[in-house]
DNA sequence: TTTCTTATAACCAATATGGTTACAACAAGT
DNA sequence: ACTTGTTGTAACCATATTGGTTATAAGAAA
């Protein structure tokens, strides 16, 4: 991965679209400020849908929050999204030879750094929550 | 991306064995303990050496480390093996819709919060020392 | 029943990844 | 000089992820 996938900041662009103007609200609506294709969105909802933070309703179409603004945070679309395997976000090469003594012991020194930095990074976005980064966007907004 | 390349652990494991028998340092060797072809171990050297963090006895064989462990951290050996793009970790959705004012305004407030969560993490990696981490190394070696 | 919508499957092209083989160039020892 | 062990690359390859597309079944309202 050169790159977390954008599914991430799509997310975050859906639920700020719903927040400001939960009448329009369709797959096709807002992929067209994303600009993309619909199924896109509705892949993306469907993910949001399957982590408790939106409903949607089915036929009639539209797309609504299920917990407040301000219980929302950018971790929790993060993690809804699925961006990241395991929830680990650094690889390690499988299987470094056992009977070198650095390869037997390395894996576990190289983890609990790279735990501290995910962790780090993670706090970082579960200090925003939407109703923070609705307000800035509406604030530029307003700055025109 | 689903996670950050191997090349990043790869290239701590391969440090550590460099710096704890500088004599064994051929890319066959070093190989060996990671369990890789040489090949992976070169290419990934050679990245290091564009680095500056170590050179490379052509012909003869071996690498060696042109700063001392204590001047080289996590983050160095991270961004020397350049897993990710343009120092963002985070992608963004390309041309969302600048008609719309949240399509409009969505990407500088994205960006802002994401590069304050990745510098976090950039943070953590920054304060590890080879140094650190060698000797955390041998103490889980030695407490076989 | 018509219409708009969601959900999902089935593809696709582009790219990253880790690996492999092959070969030129280099430096030492003999 | 020649042989040997090594590095530096190029050229491939299989696999997986990504973002996108088309097509279709099914739900809900007018």
């Amino acid at each position: 991965m050169k790159k977390i996938s954008s599914r991430f900041s799509m997310a975050v662009h859906i639920l700020s679209l719903i927040a400001l103007s939960p009448s329009s609200s369709t797959s096709d609506v807002i992929a067209g400020s994303v600009q993309t294709n619909p199924v896109i969105i509705r892949r993306i909802i469907g993910q949001l849908k399957k982590a408790g933070l939106v409903g949607v309703r089915a036929g009639v179409g539209g797309t609504y929050l299920l917990k407040e603004l301000d219980e929302i945070t950018l971790l929790d679309l993060y993690k809804a999204v699925e961006v990241v395997e395991d929830d680990e976000l650094f690889n390690f090469h499988d299987h470094p030879n056992p009977k070198c003594p650095v390869g037997a012991n390395i894996e576990s020194v190289f983890r609990t750094k790279m735990l501290q930095a995910q962790s780090a990074m993670e706090q970082e976005l579960a200090q925003v929550t939407l109703d923070q980064l609705v307000s800035e966007l509406t604030e530029k907004m307003a700055h025109k």
